[in-house]
RNA sequence: GCCAAGGUGGCAGAGUUCGGCCUAACGCAGCGGCCUGCAGAGCCGCCCAUCGCCGGUUCAAAUCCGGCCCUUGGCUCCA
């Protein structure tokens, strides 16, 4: 069973072969370090989290960059606002620790380095050089563009042809640019304030005329253009060509069509074998972004939510679909991931329990867990399908419940495999927090003490005393303790 | 206008690469039943889909071809 994935490039579904056998070379192009990260942001991380474990699972040496753009207009617009800093440098740092803590938050495998554009501008000064260099780059009053002319492949990516773009080009008169498509690889002087005034709040103080860093270079002091630097960076820390390129749909055109361009044109090789791209994140129909404003920050999802629901919701849709957000949706991720852990709380504690010290063997339940783990490779190997690779956990689930619902005596071998089904495709695969749930075996003062409430509650349930019982429970539901009655006895969780 | 991705039940969302196991998955919501003192959880069952519209190819189409309508994204900073 082997992976295949859509390629944007070709517009097909193809089988994955990265170029050196055990190894992929994985870019992520990472945000702008403007803002807080949304939900549509983790999106993107949290899908491209899951293609890396995945391969991580088949046995691929992954090696994943992912960027951070910390040199930026954007970034320039927001300093002196409340407590972001005076300089483009700790606007960025503001922002960029922001997304580190979210990003942990979220349970995301670490990339092997997140590089930062302002760390890498002598490389992307060579690159630029090389361009002009190789007669696809020219220089107009201190900056440099790339001649899209010249590169005989432009467009191949999102299909675009130059003519067209050409007659929507609005008043090119004064243009530094010989095409309309032609886009600056370096950017003379600093950040002009008129360009950003649009994105300032109005009471805030003006700017002087030389806002955000700059760098020196063969063209005098400037700043890199935007497309530049996830080519140079990708080239610096993985390779002249990599296997997989993941990006959000909206960057197809120009960004992904441009680090093309300038890629292959200074190595003569390709960039990226596949190009993945990322279904954005839809809110009451339009797309969750900062400009807008309709988002909802990755902190904040976090802190209503948790890790588990959130990840749960990234995975009910595969990576190249659009995603509907919504409080039904979160809803029904919540539910699912509640399903999940119940089912696989169930399996830990029926492992444990004297009924599983009998030979009993379920054989339905047995080839259930075949059918789980069959079915959830091949939708993984299914260019990520992790829609339906969650379908054959929750049917996992049911097989489990089913099984401890039903039978008087367990069958441990099976609930240890399916335990293990759990920690490994819905734990190390999907990360979710599989095994975390009271492992250590320690117990809390927290727990001794609901204990107690429920040994008080068990003495009004045998006297009769159903009225009072029930407002322990509701007082500890209130608290946050879930209380299930059962043949057993009560059993609770900490929500 | 041009490029791209989509339009599947009340909602959400797989399936479209390679037409038949799709009498359309998984789940949420809803409705019955079991279990329970009750509730929840769980189990069993049910409900809801002529797969955007029209035409074509085929023994056979959600899946292929043609036309049209609509939505979203891009063409300016954007995951």
């Amino acid at each position: 069973m082997t992976l295949s994935v859509t390629n944007t490039l070709t517009g097909e579904r193809e089988e994955f072969e990265p170029r050196n056998d055990d190894e992929v070379l994985l870019y992520v192009c990472g945000l702008t370090v403007s803002d807080d990260a949304h939900l549509g942001h983790a999106r993107l991380w949290a899908q491209a989290d899951v293609m890396h474990r995945w391969l991580s699972h088949e046995g691929y040496d992954v090696r994943h960059v992912e960027n951070f753009t910390d040199v930026n207009e954007k970034i320039v617009a927001r300093i002196g606002e409340d407590d972001l800093g005076e300089s483009e440098e700790a606007v960025a740092e503001h922002f960029t620790s922001q997304v580190i803590r979210d990003m942990r938050g979220l349970n995301l495998k670490r990339a092997e380095v997140y590089p930062r554009v302002s760390e890498h501008v002598p490389e992307i000064i060579d690159l630029v050089e090389t361009l002009v260099d190789r007669g696809y780059a020219y220089e107009s009053n201190g900056s440099v563009y790339f001649d899209v002319t010249a590169f005989e492949d432009y467009g191949k990516l999102s299909n675009q042809r130059l003519d067209e773009i050409e007659s929507q080009g609005v008043d090119e008169e004064r243009s530094e640019k010989h095409h309309p498509a032609d886009f600056a690889l370096w950017k003379a002087g600093a950040v002009d304030p008129d360009d950003i005034a649009e994105h300032r709040h109005a009471d805030l103080p003006e700017i002087d005329d030389a806002c955000g860093q700059t760098w020196a270079s063969p063209w005098g002091e400037g700043r890199p253009g935007w497309h530049v630097e996830c080519s140079a960076m990708s080239m610096t820390h993985l390779d002249d060509t990599i296997d997989i390129h993941v990006g959000g749909r909206d960057l197809v055109f120009p960004h992904h069509e441009n680090e093309i361009a300038q890629s292959e044109a200074a190595t003569g090789q390709q960039f990226a074998r596949y190009w993945l791209h990322v279904g954005l994140l839809q809110t009451a129909g339009d797309k969750m972004s900062s400009s807008l404003g309709n988002f909802l920050t990755v902190a904040d999802a976090l802190e209503e939510y948790g890790v588990d629901v959130v990840r749960t919701f990234y995975c009910s849709t595969a990576y190249r679909s659009e995603q509907t957000f919504g409080e039904d949706e979160m809803r029904e991720a919540e539910e699912r991931w509640e399903r999940l852990e119940r089912a696989y709380e169930a399996a830990v504690e029926a492992c444990d329990s004297t009924d599983a010290y009998a030979k009993v063997e379920d054989e339905a339940f047995r080839e259930s867990l075949t059918e789980t783990r069959e079915a959830f490779t091949a939708a993984m190997n299914e260019d990520f399908n992790v829609r339906e690779a969650m379908a054959a956990l929750l049917e996992l689930a049911t097989a489990v419940n089913r099984h401890v619902d039903e039978g008087e005596q367990y069958d441990f071998w099976a609930l240890r495999e399916a335990v293990e089904a759990f920690e490994e495709l819905g734990g190390d695969v999907f990360g979710l927090s599989f095994g975390h749930a009271g492992s250590d075996g320690t117990v809390t003062l927290a727990e001794e003490l609901v204990e107690l409430v429920l040994d008080i509650r068990a003495a009004e349930r045998e006297a009769g005393n159903y009225e009072r019982a029930d407002e322990l429970r509701d007082d500890l539901a209130a608290l946050g303790v879930e209380v299930q009655d059962s043949d057993d006895g009560p059993s609770f969780r900490f929500e």
